[in-house]
DNA sequence: CGCGCGCTTGATCAGCATCAATTCGCGTGG
DNA sequence: CCACGCGAATTGATGCTGATCAAGCGCGCG
């Protein structure tokens, strides 16, 4: 594998390499996790930042009841909790979803990156506005779809994202959530988690087996999830037609 | 009314004085917008953010029958639209909620700022992270909460959040939300969000009539509304106890 | 003074939760 | 090699939360 591969998405493909290099260069040596491990907890103090590299990481808050609520779902290239660096304390859990590859970032090692280079500093920042504005499709995702609009829009999202940093093949992607997972993320129970995947299969639109998706008829699926990539910023990211700060 | 006041919120009390006036010099004039008006729309182009100053102004999408979901709600103090700083189009609309005053930072002046204030940027930064910590709250309110935990969580949130800005009266603020705005936020219907209300003002809990919040059980609100507020990072904001970047 | 918007209340309906039971796949140990 | 155990997937029956439909009320404003 590239050495240099886990430092794409989230528009750092707009770094010179150099600067993607000096990135590379402050983060420790990869980790692997265990599937469903908690990497960091809600409130702790935190000093470093984690960088995905393989596998899937999602962040969630519990409920009363210990119900979880997933609030973000990251993806290889995703910082997860970059936020700590500025906040030094999290309001959420990490969890791993699978088994999963990470590298940490030393917060004294960002702030001297981002103190003498801005354009690091700048697509950190970047990369929380992207957090944003996926949060956002989240609220609107379960506010304004129902279920099988909802679960179509994840998928489309999750499929967007992962060709972006060329982790989907035209169609299909590995996904190792279960159907509670999924659920967590959707607002729904297992059982109607399910009750949805089957009637999206039976429609035609896409199979979600063996942790695998294949998605049918991709356009389909966008439409019944309502779903317009424009809050994922693919092409301003990958195509830099116009520099910040810089000519 | 102190000329300085709207540059507080979000972390800004922690600027030097110099700084906060650096920034302030590089806003228009305060401008007076309608209920109801839309400020910006989805997908174009912008070349200034806009600060809220007065009033309240929200972020909202629209579905396929034209419902509206509020991603997020906006006090004074408030950037609305920071990320369209980077970004360069926004992912929602900004429309304003009752009648309201703002003003706009071009973004010129304020890549101007962020170069030469690596402080000033590093602000802008923390009001991002922020918002999006908020973005997680009310994902977190849809998902796991049902409609009194929802509407009871939303009014702690908004009143922790007047109250870091000093514009909230003990256990009362002013609220100019229809209760169909308030629907769009919590997402209910408006009949709901009616009986909603009504419910949590015969439990004694809060009263909201006449565009006016009056909170009469804080602590129950809060425990209903499954309301912790440390995802606001008010102490955080407000105590300078860590300076980064600087002694 | 009447029109419209927002608030209020009642009746019915639908989407999804909940409860319950069975099956399947897979790793583990006898 | 097979019995066992456990998590995940699947399917059926029933119930609750909140949507939808409908109607009346209060009040500010043109």
């Amino acid at each position: 594998m590239n050495s240099s591969k886990f430092l794409t998405g989230r528009g750092r493909e707009r770094l010179t390499l150099e600067e993607q290099t000096l990135l590379e260069d402050s983060s420790s040596d990869v980790q692997t996790v265990k599937a469903r491990e908690t990497l960091v907890r809600r409130g702790e103090p935190v000093c470093s930042s984690m960088l995905v590299v393989d596998g899937f990481v999602c962040r969630s808050a519990d409920d009363h009841r210990g119900q979880r609520q997933m609030v973000s779902l990251h993806i290889p290239g995703d910082f997860v909790d970059l936020d700590g660096f500025k906040l030094k304390r999290l309001d959420y859990n990490v969890v791993a979803i699978g088994a999963a590859k990470v590298t940490t970032y030393n917060h004294d090692a960002l702030a001297d990156l981002s103190e003498h280079r801005p354009r690091l500093a700048e697509s950190f920042w970047l990369s929380s506005l992207l957090d944003a504005a996926i949060h956002r499709a989240w609220i609107f995702r379960l506010g304004r779809l129902e279920a099988e609009g909802r679960t179509a829009h994840l998928f489309c999202e999750l499929h967007a994202r992962l060709e972006m940093v060329g982790l989907a093949q035209s169609a299909s992607f590995a996904l190792p959530l279960t159907q509670i997972d999924l659920g967590a993320a959707l607002n729904l129970t297992g059982v109607h988690t399910n009750r949805v995947l089957r009637s999206l299969r039976e429609r035609g639109l896409l199979t979600f087996q063996n942790r695998k998706v294949e998605i049918h008829d991709q356009k389909a699926l966008a439409q019944l999830g309502e779903f317009d990539p424009a809050y994922l910023y693919a092409t301003d990211l990958i195509t830099p037609s116009r520099r910040p700060l810089d000519g």
